[in-house]
DNA sequence: CAGATGACAGATTTCAATATCTGTCATTCC
DNA sequence: GGAATGACAGATATTGAAATCTGTCATCTG
């Protein structure tokens, strides 16, 4: 009846230990989550955790980086499009403010977790945005080289388009993202912004 | 010797409270700050303090509206002048900035009591902010009418201008605005938020 | 000998007892 | 009699002792 473990001991690989991380993260929350608690779901003793992630820290930001890079590779399918540039930005805009919205309602664990990190301006949060600005970025240069849109430097209005969106991005304002209003907000902000970036 | 009190008991007002409620909010922070504080401040029992306000949470809500009425009383002078909507719209939304970075950076007490507020949508706080968008939503209709913004909803437009500019005045940032990098964002958004209402 | 362990010190969190505060109101004072 | 008071009950905050956690490391194990 040896219906036990088919692979004794799966060596303890840094991938299987932010599974665990991010688990229980999920289950406890940022506040509660210990690591002994992870070593424990692993089966295996603390120092034995350590010995992958330096710190407590260092493991919440690894388990964060692989959530939201998640986020980060859907959005660079969009924004690599080859579609009217115009379209590609309100796709993408839409696209970052749903997968938060739904992070937020679906996960708010890991969610909390995030807002933590982003609180002390972790360089995983950091990194974040700038590959988001980057992609959008991206697409207001393909606007411009297209004619479509005119600016002077479109990493300049990448930053602007992004920090004039954050209240549909920025975990601080999740709360507002379920408002019925918030719909119509996010629509006419874009549509504002898509007028300022436009050749005229 | 009666060097004591040129007016033996300058009659208990709501006004006087305020005044007094402020100070100890500016000394002790909206943590620590308590009515029987307010109280001795004033050398009354806490019990006076209750006859002209119901609730600390009226209170601090007193006084925080009366600071808020400050900066809204300053900007509705720019709002108000007859010069070029562009120009008045750049210049409304940078007093707006500078106010609100001046006041974080010379009354940090009082922000932060503003900041509680804000997080529990005070009505105090709403009303602000449906004066500033009201305001806003002003210049950009004169500029409409004459011809020099092109937007479907002067409130609509100015609800997102609003929104769009929150990293510049949303008290939540405020640690954001003192980086070097502030005033370049807050410039480069200003032009592109110019740019998308400008009339074509 | 590479990787895992668990005892350990110092930091942080929890918990329960204590102190303080909020809001009420019967009484007191001009 | 209208305003002020202060005793009071229940809610909230503070405190300090005990428990738990983080991060290290000498030791063990395969």
């Amino acid at each position: 009846m040896a219906a036990t473990s088919p692979t004794p001991t799966p060596a303890l690989t840094a991938e299987r230990i932010l599974e665990a991380t991010e688990e229980v993260l999920r289950r406890h929350g940022p506040a509660k989550a210990t690591v002994v608690d992870v070593a424990r779901a692993l089966g295996v003793s603390h120092g034995s955790v350590y010995r992958h992630f330096r710190t407590k820290a260092a493991l919440r930001e690894a388990v964060t980086k692989r959530w939201l890079d998640r986020t980060s590779e859907q959005l660079s399918g969009i924004a690599a499009g080859d579609g009217d540039p115009r379209a590609r930005l309100r796709d993408w805009l839409r696209a970052l403010f749903e997968a938060k919205r739904r992070k937020a309602g679906a996960d708010p664990e890991l969610f909390a977790t995030y807002m933590v990190l982003a609180d002390e301006n972790g360089p995983a949060v950091t990194e974040h945005i700038a590959d988001l600005t980057g992609q959008l970025a991206g697409i207001i240069r393909d606007g411009a080289e297209r004619g479509v849109f005119a600016v002077p430097d479109p990493a300049v209005a990448a930053r602007a388009v992004f920090q004039a969106t954050g209240r549909f991005h920025d975990p601080g304002y999740a709360r507002e993202w379920e408002r019925p209003q918030a719909e119509a907000d996010f629509g006419s902000l874009v549509e504002l912004l898509l007028q300022g970036l436009r050749a005229r």
